[in-house]
DNA sequence: TTTTGACTTTTCGAATTAAAAAGTCAGTTC
DNA sequence: GAACTGACTTTTTAATTCGAAAAGTCAAAA
C-alpha cells in the first residue's frame, strides 16, 4: 500500500507530485496529462510516483481535495468576514467564480464527462465538500436570522435549495454554451448574483402583518 | 421543394406522419427511429415521405415545433386561468412536468445531446418558443403588478431570470443524475416548485418602509 | 525506505469496413 | 401535374482491428 493511504498528513514529496499535477490537469486536462510528465515535473521517475500514489485515480483524487479544501477555507475566511448576508452572498459567487476560471478545465472533467468514471472515495469527497459549503450557508443564514438581516427561513432546507439552484445554473450554463469560453463564465456568474439577490428580496409585495 | 416549405397549414397526410414521427421518437428516441418506420407507420413509402419533407431533421423541425406550440398553448390557458402570481407559477411547473415526463426521451436528445447538430431553424424554433413563454410570464407579473400581488420589479428582467433559473435547474439534475428515472423527475419538478416559493417571499426581513 | 530500469498489461485512437439508414430519381398511378 | 413507389446511390453509424502510448509492476539497487 502506498504512502498515500498510510501518512496522514502526506510527505513533501507528495504534495509536490500534487502540485504538479493540479498545473498539469488544469492546464491540458486529466486526460492528456501522462504520469510520466508529472513525474518528471517533479524531480522523479514513473514508478518512484507510483510508490506515492496507488494509481492515476488516487492522484486525482488528492488533486481534487486539495483544490477543495482550498476553496472552503478561502469561504469560511470570506463568510467570517462579511458584514452581512448579502455582501456575504455576493462574495460566495466571487470565490466560485474565481475558482471556476483557475481550475475550469479541471471542473468541466471532473462533474460532468467523467461522472460516471468516479471513484466512491472521489464522490465522497465531493460529497463531504457539499455538506460543509451547506453549513457554512447554514450558520450564514442562521446568523442573518439573529440580526434581524433575514426573515426566520428553516435554514437548512434554504441553504441545501440555494447551492442547488446556483450549481444547477452553472451545470446548465456549462452544457447550454457547450464550450465554456472566457466572457459566457463572467455573465454566467453575473446571472448568479441576480438570482441571489432575487432569492434575497422576493418578488412579494413586503406587508407589515 | 416539398410541400413542407410550400403550404402554410400542412395537409393532413403532413401531419399523420408528424404524429407518426412524435410516437416514435419520443418513444425509441430520434436517433433510434429510422424515416421508413415513420413511414410505415403512416402507410406510406419512403419515397412519399420524402415528398412531403426535406430530410430527417426538417420533419423533427415539425414535430418540435408542433409539440412546443401544444405546450405553450396549455401554458397560456393555465395563466389565463390562474387567479395569482403564486398559483400560475405553480402551475407553470405541473404543466412543465407533465410535458417533460411525455416527452422526455426526446426533450433529453433535443436540447442537450444534439445541441451541435441542431439546424439554424429548429433553434429559431426555440428561441421563439421562449420568448414567447417570457411574454407570457411577463404578462403575469406585469398583471401581478397591478393587483398590488407583487411589487414592481423590472419584469422583463425578472421573467427571463426566473426562466433561465428554471430551466438550467432542469438541465443541472439531467445531467448530474445522467440516465434521468422516473422518480428523480419528479423531485427536480418539487425543487422548481421550492425556488418559486423562495422567490416569491425572498429571504428578506418584510421591512415597510 | 526510497528509487529506478526494464518489463507487462491496459487503454485509446486512428483506420477499416460492412451494414443500415438517409436520400435520389426515373417512372407509374390517379 | 400532384401523389406516390421500386430500385437505386450516398452517407452515417457502429463494430472490429491493431499499433502506439500510457498505465501499472517488479526485481534489484542506493
Amino acid at each position: 500500500m502506498s504512502r498515500s493511504q498510510t501518512s496522514e498528513e502526506g510527505s513533501i514529496k507528495q504534495d509536490q507530485i500534487v502540485e504538479a499535477a493540479i498545473k498539469r490537469f488544469s492546464h491540458f486536462g486529466i486526460n492528456k496529462t501522462t504520469l510520466a510528465e508529472i513525474a518528471g515535473d517533479t524531480g522523479i521517475s514513473k514508478p518512484s510516483l507510483f510508490y506515492y500514489f496507488d494509481d492515476k485515480r488516487s492522484l486525482l483524487e488528492a488533486v481534487v481535495c486539495k483544490i477543495i479544501n482550498e476553496f472552503i477555507d478561502v469561504l469560511e475566511s470570506v463568510f467570517k468576514a462579511a458584514n452581512s448576508v448579502d455582501e456575504a452572498l455576493l462574495k460566495f459567487i466571487d470565490v466560485k467564480r474565481q475558482y471556476f476560471k483557475k481550475y475550469s478545465l479541471l471542473a468541466l472533467q471532473a462533474d460532468s464527462l467523467e461522472m460516471h468514471k468516479m471513484s466512491p472515495q472521489l464522490l465522497e469527497a465531493i460529497g463531504i465538500a457539499h455538506k460543509r459549503t451547506e453549513q457554512l450557508l447554514s450558520d450564514l443564514l442562521e446568523r442573518g436570522i439573529k440580526q434581524n438581516d433575514i426573515r426566520a427561513i428553516d435554514v437548512r432546507k434554504t441553504s441545501m435549495l440555494l447551492l442547488e439552484t446556483l450549481r444547477a445554473f452553472e451545470y446548465g450554463i456549462k452544457h447550454r454554451t457547450c464550450l465554456v469560453k472566457g466572457e459566457d463564465i463572467d455573465t454566467l456568474f453575473d446571472k448568479q448574483k441576480e438570482v441571489i439577490e432575487l432569492f434575497l428580496n422576493g418578488l412579494k409585495m413586503p406587508r407589515p402583518n
